[in-house]
DNA sequence: CTACGAGTTCAAGTCGACTTTAAGTCAAAG
DNA sequence: CTTTGACTTAAAGTCGACTTGAACTCGTAG
């Protein structure tokens, strides 16, 4: 296995720039590799750590609650209730924003039918006919 | 009907803080205001104007493309041609980001179903089975 | 020896939509 | 006359996730 990767091994291998890399280091996403000659030098755990990072970032979680994920639980906690924990909030969360998108949408395709002259006029009609 | 509005009475009128209304003029979205005294005065033409911008703040515009809407388009440009570009991009990007937030939900569901020990075996897991 | 590329640090910049702050003006009330 | 409250301006601050820039150090190639 790869060992002794450089910062741009890394970075290349997730697509991402090395200042990214620093950056989570920085926060504490990412805890401080080894150094060789004053450089960061990782071993593949950093592979593993990043993958989660990655993905949940992908599924929405903002990197607060990614560090959360990390350290926010007794140690010994198992990962699945970690998860849990911050999913059940989250999968909240994406109900309400799902919602909101598709009152956007009926909003939007509402306003392609209107045939006003003035812009203000359109913008009062579409406020008064309003669902809510 | 009420003429002469102060900065503060729009503001209440929209619930935002004066500052918004200021904002919005000074990037080009109200027109200028006559001034007493100094002091901002509005007719109530600004209200509609307003009116359609918050509409299109809602529906998921931003400012900049709710300035396009206004002044992106040739004069006389039909207020149902301009809503209707404008949404056609927006619907797309809705119906994107819909999709997105479906896949986080399944990815959600699936980690909570996970079972294993260690944080980045669990993330390597979800990754190596990801959906693409 | 010098140049090169890749690494380092710390500070500052970016984006969007505002808000906050500091310092000043004005009219009405006490 | 002084205070109060609402207004004015320009500039700086906020949030999140980074990026960019300046100035510096390394080991290696020519």
């Amino acid at each position: 296995m790869a060992e002794d990767l450089a910062i741009s091994d890394v970075a290349r291998v997730f697509g991402v720039r090395t200042s990214a890399i620093r950056y989570y280091e920085q926060i504490g996403i990412l805890p401080p590799p080894m150094r060789k000659n004053g450089q960061r030098r990782y071993d593949n755990s950093v592979l593993f750590r990043l993958a989660v990072v990655q993905r949940a970032q992908e599924t929405g979680f903002t990197l607060e609650e990614i560090r959360e994920l990390f350290f926010g639980f007794p140690p010994g906690t198992p990962p699945p209730k970690r998860w849990h924990k911050l999913s059940q909030r989250k999968i909240a969360e994406l109900r309400e924003r799902m919602k909101r998108l598709k009152l956007m949408e009926t909003l939007l395709k509402r306003v392609e039918n209107c045939r006003c002259d003035a812009l203000d006029e359109c913008g009062d009609k579409i406020l008064g006919h309003g669902s809510r």
